[in-house]
RNA sequence: GGCGGGGUAGCCAAGUGGUAAGGCAGGGCUCUGCAAAAGCCUCAUCCGUCGGUUCGAUUCCGACCCUCGCCUCCA
């Protein structure tokens, strides 16, 4: 068995074979933040998806590099630095800070490389350079330069490779924008845009004057650099295909005249609510709304990662507060077996971890992952109920948990700190008690459930959980 | 208009040419003074509609209905 995935540039899943002749080593670059906001959970659902790529790849016994690039230079941001009277390095700075930190919040691993755009502005204009020189761009009369598509399908590349496109039949209708100037052909695009009143400082000089990178450019240069000018994977939101994805490829192919990427990969959107996303409809979250309403960023995590990547997924409250029950049964389990292990050590036990690697094989059947899961906690619950599961049997459990959540990257719940009031108070239930006062002891345990925290009476004593 | 996804239980969501994983919610039970976000069990004669192929279709084919996305801001 080995790890199979839909690349978009067959439309079919195929068995998954790195360039790495040793087969050992993986180039991943998956296309990373617009600074210009706090990330949305539909932006999320991507990233999640992306982590889950690398972890999945490294749990196959790969050596991942993982590039996710930090654009800090673009329209939107353009507009509202001029907007906010700030400069772009503190504007986009603290945008990149902020997704970082949710990042890791939402449980996922810090890529390898995180290139910024602006640091790369003289890889870009070597790049445009290139394709000056072979003949595939040309600078016009505004001082912009461009991309010509027909010069590139005239050299015999093929511009359409993620999906199908007829511009003939294409609707050139009010989005062909206003902002793009002097092309030769509307399907041309911007590799470097000349310098405006309006961009204020922001601004490089440049072989073809003044000016900044156009949208698709920096993800090819920098790609390029840390990956080289053929790697593996590549992967992105499916409304990237076209044309942020396409373009990347005309300009890499375009300048090296090499195959750009083996494998592309593509995320589908989330509906929140069932309803498209949307700030009007109130249905527009970042993590930090979510974390506002009380849900963590792994119930977030667990719930991004509960469907299959290619469909759109309906992300909803009702399901996060599903989540976040799911994740505690989990929790209470993974709790057991620890306890039971103790400090005994063990090779993971192969029934969870086999059921776990073959759905994540096909094409990362995420779903059927965690359906090995969940029966994996019933049969371990099962089994520690009837007391039958041995304490090496309970390492061994706990070693195929702590493999697969290599993968899944939920980790252990954080243990809220008991405050000393809530202490207090189930002291006080324990006493009223034994002292078979129950109708206090009953009243003190609703009053810590008023308060966010479960009491259990347990064979071995009480035990509190925050909700 | 072009291209591409979907329609499976109350909700979310896998899957297969041979009779439907898993999660949440619901129901029952167990432990318990009573409980519990503690545990177990249970929960789709049925997979959008209508035809066709087949011994057999939710799965393959055709038509239709509904829905979502992309077509130069987009995860």
């Amino acid at each position: 068995m080995a790890l199979k995935l839909f690349n978009t540039l067959s439309r079919s899943v195929q068995a998954f074979t790195p360039l790495d002749p040793a087969g050992k080593r993986v180039g991943m670059y998956c296309c990373g933040p617009t600074v210009y906001d706090f990330a949305h959970i539909g932006n999320w659902r991507t990233f999640v998806f992306a982590d889950l790529v690398r972890r999945t790849l490294e749990f196959s016994g790969y050596e991942v590099k993982h590039v996710m690039n930090i654009t800090d230079v673009e329209d939107k941001i353009i507009q509202r630095v001029r907007e906010n009277q700030t400069t772009l390095r503190e504007f986009t700075g603290k945008f990149e800070a902020a997704f970082l930190e949710d990042l890791k919040a939402l449980g996922c691993l810090e890529p390898h490389v995180k290139p910024r755009a602006t640091e790369h502005i003289a890889e870009i204009i070597g790049l445009i350079e290139k394709l000056v020189a072979r003949g595939v761009a040309y600078k016009a009369a505004d001082g912009s330069v461009y991309f010509s598509i027909d010069k590139y399908r005239g050299c015999g590349c093929q511009y359409g490779q993620l999906l199908k496109l007829n511009f003939d039949e294409m609707r050139t209708g009010e989005r062909v924008s206003a902002d793009e100037y002097e092309k030769e052909s509307v399907a041309d695009f911007a590799l470097w845009k000349a310098r405006v009143p309006e961009d204020g400082a922001v601004f490089w000089p440049s072989p073809f004057g003044e000016g900044r990178p156009g949208w698709h450019i920096e993800c090819s240069a920098m790609s390029i650099k840390a990956l080289g000018e053929t790697f593996d994977l590549h992967l992105g939101g499916e409304d990237l295909k076209f044309p942020h994805h396409e373009d990347e490829i005309a300009q890499s192919e375009g300048a090296t005249g090499k195959p750009f990427v083996k494998f592309w990969l593509h995320g589908a959107h989330l509906l929140v609510e069932s309803k498209k996303m949307s700030k009007r409809l109130g249905n527009y979250f970042t993590l930090r709304d979510l974390v506002a309403k009380g849900f963590t960023g792994r119930e977030v995590r667990y719930l991004l990662l509960s469907a299959y990547y290619r469909e759109t997924f309906n992300f909803t409250l009702d399901g996060l507060a599903g989540a976040k029950t799911a994740l505690a049964r989990i929790d209470e389990c993974v709790a057991k077996v620890r306890e039971l292990a103790g400090t005994t050590t063990a090779t993971p036990a192969s029934g969870l971890v086999d059921a776990f690697k073959s759905a994540l094989e096909e094409d990362l059947n995420i779903s059927a992952a965690w359906a090995a899961v969940f029966e994996w906690v019933r049969e371990t619950n099962k089994r520690i109920a009837e007391n039958t599961l041995s304490v090496p049997e309970a390492a061994a459990a706990l070693a195929a948990w702590e493999r697969v959540d290599a993968v899944l990257g939920i980790g252990k719940k954080s243990e809220a700190e008991v405050p000393a009031e809530i202490a207090a108070l189930a002291e006080a239930r324990v006493a009223a008690k034994k002292a078979k006062d129950f109708k206090r002891a009953d009243t003190i345990r609703d009053e810590l459930k008023a308060k966010g925290w479960v009491i259990e009476d347990t064979p071995k004593g009480i035990k509190l959980k925050k909700i």
